[in-house]
DNA sequence: TTACCGAGTTGATTGAAATCAACCCCCGGA
DNA sequence: TCCGGGGGTTGATTTCAATCAACTCGGTAA
């Protein structure tokens, strides 16, 4: 994992448009780049460990994240995959003590990496602005959260993969296409499944009318996939 | 549901003793007092069906109060169980919108009542403590969701039910023995779990040195458990 | 006392997804 | 050209928990 403190156009750019800032004034928003820097990463990269020691917390500005827990046996469970735009370890900032979960790079990604004390510092000197956006974002974490909990105990493996498509496909009319944005088996992970059941899913979709090609999907008719 | 602005002592103690208003100051948790009333619910007394406006958020004094979220064959899925302390639907203070599931009262209970806009302009007017502590509730919230879902998919019923158990025992040593504080039918939802599902859990804890009598358990062995 | 009701238990069966194992396909390097 | 590996698929089997149905138990109202 490597780390830069060179704030390139690009970088600007993206760290703009994370979910965190999106909402902030330019004075605000200068107080945090200040508690940031950048690091960017290979797939496989950890991040950080489950029980290491909270100090940073995280943006995707590119590319995506893995968040999983282990048990004693070394079996993963996915908690949530991050894309660009989303932050993950923030709901440390308060609370603080260890990571509860591995970070992973699945792919090429870039970071924007906050120091947990200097933000939490400047969230006390700041008028409010800063503690409203953090409240913000993990405001939609949490509703994501109870989306997946919801989704997991209600659906079965083919419903939860036809919503993710009905999702990914949003806007488009029948028929539809478009390119996942990370590996089956990552996706795999994120609903909750092993990698044979999501390909089974897709196999069952196929009688749907859902057309899979390596990582490109094509939806004949999507209304066939919200009767499910 | 009965309302009511009298505000008594035990009322006030039961307010303060809140996860939301733990950590403010007085001056702080008195702009929230004057957000809030407070509502005595009876079992089963819904506090608000998913789909509707969100006008509230609420903390919970006493009782217990369950969240879950309804397919549209009916079927229900449990998301959260709040009791004494916790606070719900939080997570629309700032994005607002429509509540995303069902609140219902598992048990004689009592709630403060908080209004969502009027929240938020305080928020907006206050100096960051309010956001603050907001945003420190969503976080304990987010963390408690996150363990909740690599918890359903990691562990089988009976590691799920062993570790509540000893959760809920924590601190005593062996042998340990407590009430459980709510209808086991409540308790298997919680824990993403057919009521069939838990009785049979306890049934396999036998073995291990569980004694179940109604509410209340009897645990030999901690570390049997924890061997789960 | 009896009848009943709700909560919980137990048994039989079904169903969904994990697991284990073999295999395929595509690509990249020697 | 062949080899090897990663990602994905397919098949066979097992495991876990949901479902459906019958029954128990304890409390309460008639």
């Amino acid at each position: 994992m490597n780390r830069t403190l060179l704030l390139n156009e690009r970088k600007k750019t993206l760290f703009v448009e994370t979910k965190l800032t999106a909402n902030m004034d330019m004075a605000t928003m200068n107080k945090l780049m200040e508690c940031a820097t950048f690091a960017n990463c290979y797939p496989r990269d950890v991040v950080f460990r489950q029980g290491d020691p909270a100090t940073h917390f995280y943006s995707v500005l590119s590319g995506y994240v893995r968040l999983f827990r282990q048990n004693s046996e070394g079996r993963e469970a996915d908690i949530r995959v991050c894309g660009p735009g989303d932050s993950f370890a923030d709901d440390l900032i308060f609370g603080g003590g260890t990571y509860e979960y591995h970070a992973q790079a699945a792919d090429k990604a870039m970071l924007a990496r906050y120091d947990i004390n200097r933000v939490r510092n400047a969230t006390s000197a700041d008028d409010g602005m800063l503690a409203r956006a953090i409240a913000g974002s993990l405001a939609g974490q949490l509703q994501e959260t109870m989306d997946c909990i919801a989704n997991d105990r209600l659906n079965t493996a083919v419903q939860r993969v036809a919503l993710y498509l009905l999702e990914q496909a949003e806007g488009q009319g029948s028929p539809a296409s478009f390119r996942l944005s990370f590996q089956k088996s990552l996706l795999a992970g994120k609903l909750g499944l092993a990698p044979e059941a999501l390909s089974r899913a897709f196999a069952t979709l196929k009688q749907l009318g859902v057309h899979v090609h390596g990582r490109i999907i094509e939806i004949e008719d999507m209304d066939a996939l919200r009767a499910l």
